[in-house]
DNA sequence: AGCACGCCGACT
DNA sequence: GTCGGCGTGCTC
């Protein structure tokens, strides 16, 4: 017998099956990890296909030399799943293969975690030395609990008391596996009466098919995804449920640990590499039966599925926008279909392509348009900026803003600000001859950060001196430029010095648990505002929130993007549920430099469809996604020539392209990439949009070319790209 | 990817 | 003479 082996390896050259004979002795099967011989060294290898007879050189095949583990790491469903991810995102194998396992599988990194535990010796009588008084109590302490683990007891008792103890056989030792299951505290979740439109929805979701469950905010959406997941495991089948990393939340967590207890695994950045092993083997056995996650969750071991619930479904974090590229959406929809089991996208703003889709009839829409609460959401005040500048107040916060943080502040209650933007200031720039400063290597603007009084910059991570004097014309009126959370909250401190302030952001957020920390010891204040960017605008019901501000809107509007207005939109439905979430009424003003914006209109009055009319409308008449497709070619090299010329020869042949599709191909262009050097690398694209219509032949003819030209260089393929860089 | 093979220049 | 630079090509 022959196996179809792909090697664990991510080189364009190696993205292809290699055939190696099965030897009598070693029981293989699909999906399996294996070592094999590979020209001279041993690598691993997954097994995707077992064949009687093999097409390479008898005389050069060679014997697979062992398993990895017992078992098919990879089920067939994954292998079909792998087949379908790299034909619609040309993703080289053992790419996709990678993101089935948890690292710790990777490169026999296999571990298992002990813990010695100690337990009484029964068969033995004890005589302790009157002055060991610790061995006495460490006995003592062992009686009443059984077993306890070292750490424990020798924190408590000392380790020689624990040592010699053990020498005399007074004590003997066990080890046990740990399961590195990530701590939750479990809220003893009372079942909800739902309310109609609950109700309504649950009853909905009954075919095999993809559904867009439209849910205001407060709507109760978690219920009814708590309610479908019960019914899915009363029918003896499982779940999968994504949402976003920003509000895998320890609320959420505990809500579904206190419903469904140990059948949860839950799979995010914040666990260590072994934990997340340990959870997908949860989820592997059939230990665990729901598999709650963000974006990589949707890869979950798991067979048998009853329903894949995606939950802020418009979320950008969905796509992934690192090598390998791909979109949740599709992996879920392929999943759910080869399981026979509905999926069901979530959100209070869903993205346009989505309602598109259910506006079709491709998605079946149902609708939650009633806060469970009953109440009203917060009004949105939008506030004039220029008029504010007219008006000779040339700062951060509006009179508005501050009138209401004064208020606040006098009524004891709590406050958010919504910033856009991480570090002090987005740049620093010269006044006099405008220069900018940059990262060396990278060719973006750098970052100053106040904390460390550095320039950073955010895609390479390099750190620069701050600037006293503009290197280009030697003036010393070198400032920083637009609004960041530190910025604000520099100035919060010097309004209300007596206030508790707090930030959130990537870089208050870096160690494990300072996401939590900042949300407690925000909960514990009274008076006290966050500030933060999109993270505060997540998930977190703080009842003393009666005001949210929105410093400045237009900043997402601003970047060259076709979908910066819906992500505009997202934003401030989402940040504006912040407030009044309990029986105190909430506030929110929103400050703008561009008031008559469409996009305030309709968010002022969360009218989602009247957006979406209007949205729908501009993206068709020019002729934007979804109503057509952008493919973006990114090449990346060391050597600029090189990259330059390979994109030049792939350019002309896809050009050829242009005339035969004529009516489809809307736009094509090549470019250096706004980015023009990252870590180094030089980086030119091709982009290009096209209708629909023949949208997967256009694809399948560019990966052909692409293939033939660039062997060597790194290139990768983006459809939609959100943003280019 | 990573290693052997091979064809050039520089040197104990 | 031979050591070592890295360009090229191959791996079932």
């Amino acid at each position: 017998m022959f196996a179809d082996v792909i090697i664990d390896q991510d080189a364009k050259a190696l993205d292809k099956v290699f055939e190696y004979i099965i030897p009598e002795n070693i029981d293989i099967t699909i999906g399996m990890r294996v070592y094999v011989p590979f020209s001279t060294r041993i690598l691993q290898g997954f097994v995707v296909n077992i064949k009687d007879n093999c097409n390479y050189d008898n005389s050069k095949v060679k014997k697979i030399i062992s398993k990895v583990e017992d078992f098919s790491a990879i089920k067939p469903e994954m292998l079909k799943l792998m087949q379908f991810m790299a034909n619609k995102y040309h993703l080289k194998l053992a790419s996709i293969l990678r993101l089935f396992l948890p690292s710790e599988m990777r490169e026999g990194k296999v571990k298992e975690l002990f813990e010695n535990y100690y337990y009484l010796n029964k068969n033995i009588d004890f005589k302790i030395n009157k002055n060991a008084i610790k061995q006495q109590q460490l006995l003592d302490y062992l009686s009443e609990k059984e077993k306890e683990k070292s750490s424990v007891l020798a924190d408590l008792f000392g380790y020689s008391a624990l040592k010699s103890l053990f020498e005399k056989k007074y004590i003997l030792k066990e080890q046990q596996k740990i399961k590195r299951t990530p701590f939750y505290l479990s809220t003893n979740t009372k079942k909800v009466q739902l309310n109609y439109g609950q109700q309504n929805a649950l009853n909905s979701i009954k075919e095999n098919r993809t559904y867009l469950l439209h849910g205001v905010t407060g709507s109760g959406k978690t219920e009814v995804y708590m309610n479908l997941i019960e019914n899915v495991l009363k029918a003896g089948k499982n779940a999968i449920m994504l949402v976003p990393e920003i509000s895998l939340t320890p609320q959420i967590m505990s809500n579904f640990k206190g419903r469904f207890g140990e059948l949860v695994a839950v799979l995010h950045s914040g666990l260590s590499s072994g934990e997340k092993f340990d959870e997908w083997k949860r989820l592997f056995s059939g230990e665990a039966r729901i598999a709650i996650g963000a974006r990589s969750a949707i890869f979950a071991p798991l067979d048998n599925l009853g329903i894949i619930i995606v939950d802020e479904e418009h979320e950008q974090s969905y796509i992934s926008e690192s090598n390998p590229r791909y979109d949740t959406h599709d992996v879920a929809e392929f999943r759910a279909k080869e399981n026979n089991c509905p999926l069901v996208l979530g959100s209070a703003t869903p993205s346009i392509d989505s309602y598109e889709k259910a506006k079709q009839g491709t998605y079946k829409l149902i609708e939650m348009p009633i806060r469970a609460n009953g109440k009203e959401l917060p009004k949105i005040q939008i506030v004039d900026m220029m008029n504010e500048i007219r008006m000779g107040n040339s700062g951060i916060f509006s009179n508005q803003l501050l009138a209401e943080l004064i208020n606040v502040i006098n009524n004891k209650k709590q406050a958010m600000i919504f910033i856009n933007r991480r570090g002090f200031s987005s740049f620093m720039r010269c006044r006099d001859c405008g220069y900018i400063a940059k990262c060396s290597d990278c060719d973006v603007s750098l970052v100053y950060h106040r904390e460390d009084n550095r320039l950073k910059c955010h895609y390479c991570g390099k750190q620069f001196k701050v600037l006293d004097k503009c290197p280009k014309c030697g003036s010393d009126k070198i400032k920083y430029g637009a609004v960041g959370t530190e910025q604000v909250v520099h100035k919060l401190k010097e309004l209300f010095p007596l206030v508790k302030i707090l930030r959130m952001d990537n870089d208050t957020t870096m160690t494990k648990n300072s996401h939590q920390k900042i949300l407690n010891e925000f909960k514990n204040s009274l008076p006290a505002i966050l500030v933060g960017t999109q993270m505060i605008a997540k998930g977190h019901d703080f009842e003393n929130v009666v005001l949210v501000g929105i410093v400045d809107a237009d900043q997402s509007l601003y970047h060259a993007d076709y979908r910066s207005t819906e992500r505009t939109f997202q934003l401030i439905t989402q940040v504006a549920g912040r407030a009044g979430r309990s029986e105190n009424e909430g506030k929110v003003i929103l400050q703008t430099y561009s008031p008559k914006h469409y996009v305030y209109k309709f968010a002022s009055n969360y009218d989602y469809k009247g957006f979406f009319r209007k949205e729908e409308n501009i993206r068709e008449t020019a002729q934007f996604p979804p109503f057509t497709k952008i493919l973006r070619i990114l090449f990346s090299d060391f050597d600029e020539n090189y990259v330059r010329d390979l994109l030049k020869i792939c350019y002309t042949e896809i050009e050829k392209l242009k005339t035969k599709y004529s009516d489809d191909i809307i736009y094509f262009d090549a470019m250096k990439s706004p980015i023009k050097k990252i870590m180094d690398k030089y980086r030119y694209q091709i982009m290009l949009r096209y209708k629909l219509k023949n949208a997967d032949n256009i694809e399948k003819e560019i990966f052909e070319i692409v293939d033939k030209t660039a062997s060597k260089s790194s290139v990768f393929f983006e459809v939609n790209p959100q943003n280019l860089s």
